[in-house]
DNA sequence: TGTGGTTATGTCAAAAATGACATATACTGC
DNA sequence: GCAGTATATGTCATTTTTGACATAACCACA
């Protein structure tokens, strides 16, 4: 975990510190972000394979278009709940999801 | 996804069906229950592993022993966030969490 | 330039999840 | 029986997340 990296994660809106303290985040905080953020790139990737707009996934999943985007955007304020879900909703199988939570790092590709 | 393992899952307190309909509980939804129930097993043997007591992995995740509890009883009000969140306060790699995703049906133990 | 389809951003009331606490139960060894 | 330790269950005020809506931005293609 290199500084560059967490600016990034900072410049996303994650919170990377308590308060007055500057670049502080748990590694497990640190691993739930990247897991959030391998996700919503699968998710990415799930949904641009089966051609669907945000706003068809939105549909499959009882949300809305903004919702879908925030999820994508990787906004801190989304959970891993919905994240799975909107998978599942675009037609992600159970390997898929494992291969996501395989593949270390990517980042805002 | 027989009958039997829906009323599981039911008897759980899993909502089931949407008021008035019985049996209901979409695909999506059940993968997600399941996908649950997976992690908190792999949360249950991760913690035996360590020998951390409920009172030991909540102090290090900053919760309360009565939320552990609960996280490990399945208990459908908690997400899928704070199940990870535990897995890797107690110490579960990434791998094993990978694991815990691949891993099909289990169940009540 | 506009029209249509898409995705991004901001806001907010309602709903869901959280930590904390009290208390109950279960299992030891005495 | 009674401690001591661990886990389970119930409740609740506060915080977080949600769907929905409005609206902006982007990208074709005419």
């Amino acid at each position: 975990m290199n500084k560059a990296k967490l600016q990034k994660l900072q410049a996303a809106g994650w919170k990377v510190g308590g308060a007055s303290d500057f670049l502080k985040l748990s590694d497990e905080e640190i691993m739930l972000v990247e897991l959030k953020l391998s996700l919503t790139s699968a998710l990415k990737q799930a949904r641009a394979k089966r051609r669907l707009s945000q706003v068809d996934l939105a549909q499959r999943m009882g949300s809305s278009q903004s919702r879908v985007a925030k999820i994508e955007a990787g906004d801190p304020a989304v959970s891993l709940d919905l994240i799975v879900r909107a998978l599942f909703a675009a037609g992600a199988t159970r390997q898929e999801l494992q291969r996501a939570f395989g593949f270390k790092e990517k980042m805002a590709a």
